[in-house]
DNA sequence: CTTAATAGTTTCGAGTCGAAACTAATAATG
DNA sequence: CATTATTAGTTTCGACTCGAAACTATTAAG
C-alpha cells in the first residue's frame, strides 16, 4: 500500500532529523525534546508559550512536559514567568544562550544540504505536500493544528491589511507576531468561512 | 528558507507518526522504539537481522541495541538464534506473536487515512520526492541506505530475470528476498553502474 | 459558597540512551 | 603459528524520558 510507503519514509527521514538533533544537542547536554521545545518556543506567540502548549506541540503528558521544561531551566536555557492576569499560566521564556543555540544548530546541515540537492521545483513540490499532508492529519485528528496566525479562521486584517488582530482574544497583533506559532490555531473549515 | 521548513514538516509528521506508534505500543508494553525494531526485522534480510543491524538501522548504539532487544526478547516478541559459522554473530527472529502484532498496528491507522485524503497523484509525487530525499541524504552521508536487494548495486538478474543472485555473497537470491532490506545494500552510483 | 475545571508540580517505576569497560570469536599480520 | 587487531555483543552507570496518579493552587460555574 502506498500509504505504507510514506509512512515508512517519513518516519525514516524524521529519524535522521532525531539524530541530528542528538548529535548537535549533545554538546550542551540536550536531547532531541529539548531541542524540539526550544525552537518551539522560539517561534510561538503569546499566547503559547506555556507548559500546557509545550506539552501540546510535542505531544506529551503535563507531567513528562514539567519535568523537561525543569532540565532546560536547570541548564540555564529559559526562565519560568508567572501571567500578570491569571496565577495559573506560566510563561516560558528563551535565555540568550538558548536564541544562539537554536539559531545555529536548526536546521540541521547535513539535512539542509541534501534538500539542496533537490531541484527548486521539487522543493516546493515537497514542502507543499508535506502540508497537505499534516493539515489532512490534523483536521482529521480534531487535532491540535499549530498554525501561524495569518491562516487561521479567527484573524482579521483590518483596513488596507496593514493592521492585524485576533478575532479571539480582540488584540491587535503585530505583523512580526502574525507568523508566529498558536495553539488556539484553526484552519478555516473547508465550505465556507 | 525552504530547507527549514521541509525540515519542520517532516519533523511533525515523524512525530505524530511516533505518537501512534507510542499508542498502539502501550498496550503490549512497547514502546515506539520498540514497534521500530519489530517492523526492521519483518522486514530484512538474512545478512542483516542482527543487533548490528538493527542498531544501525535505528542509528543507536551497540550498548543501547542490545537493552532493547532484550526487553523484546523478554516480552516475548523474538528469539534470539547463533549463527552457524561465525560464533560472534546472533540472528533474531520474530515470534508468531510479533508477526500478528506488527500487521495488524503499521501504518497507524490515522496516518493512512489521512494519505487516503490525498489525491492519488500528490500520493505518487509525495512518495517519490521522499524517496528522492533520503537517497539524496544517505548518499552524502556515507549512511547505511537499508534499501532493498533489487535495488542494489551488487544485484544481479541472471539470464531471463528469474533467478536473482548477491554479487557481495555470491548466494541466490529468491524472488521475495530481492523486496526485503540489507544493511550492505548500496546505489549505484551516479554515473555508469 | 460550594463544586468543577484548569494549570502546573511531584513521585514512582520501567525504559532509553551514550559512554565505557568488558567477553568472546574471527581476521590479519609478522 | 602466535600475536595483535577487529568485530559482535553484553553489562553497568548516571541522566533523562515517559505515563500514571496523586497533589497544590487558582479561576470559573453552579
Amino acid at each position: 500500500m502506498e500509504s505504507q510507503r510514506i509512512a515508512s519514509l517519513v518516519e525514516r527521514l524524521g529519524n535522521l532529523l532525531r539524530s541530528e538533533d542528538r548529535v548537535t544537542g549533545s554538546g550542551a547536554g540536550l536531547v532531541p525534546i529539548h531541542m524540539q521545545i526550544l525552537r518551539y518556543l522560539s517561534a510561538c506567540n503569546r499566547y503559547s508559550d506555556t507548559p500546557a502548549g509545550v506539552g501540546e506541540f510535542v505531544g506529551a503528558t503535563k507531567g513528562t512536559t514539567s519535568q523537561s521544561i525543569n532540565v532546560l531551566e536547570r541548564k540555564g536555557y529559559l526562565k519560568k514567568r508567572p501571567d500578570k492576569e491569571d496565577g495559573r499560566i506560566v510563561h516560558l521564556g528563551l535565555t540568550a544562550k538558548a536564541e544562539r543555540f537554536i539559531e545555529k544548530e536548526f536546521p540541521p546541515a547535513e539535512f539542509a544540504d541534501a534538500v539542496a540537492g533537490m531541484r527548486p521545483g521539487d522543493r516546493k513540490r515537497l514542502s507543499g505536500l508535506l502540508n497537505e499532508l499534516l493539515i489532512l492529519l490534523q483536521r482529521q485528528n480534531e487535532g491540535i493544528a499549530f498554525g501561524v496566525c495569518n491562516t487561521c479562521r479567527y484573524f482579521k486584517r483590518d483596513g488596507l491589511g496593514d493592521t492585524h488582530q485576533c478575532g479571539l482574544t480582540s488584540e491587535p497583533l503585530t505583523e512580526q507576531e502574525s507568523f508566529m506559532i498558536c495553539r488556539e490555531h484553526e484552519y478555516p473549515s473547508e465550505k465556507a468561512v
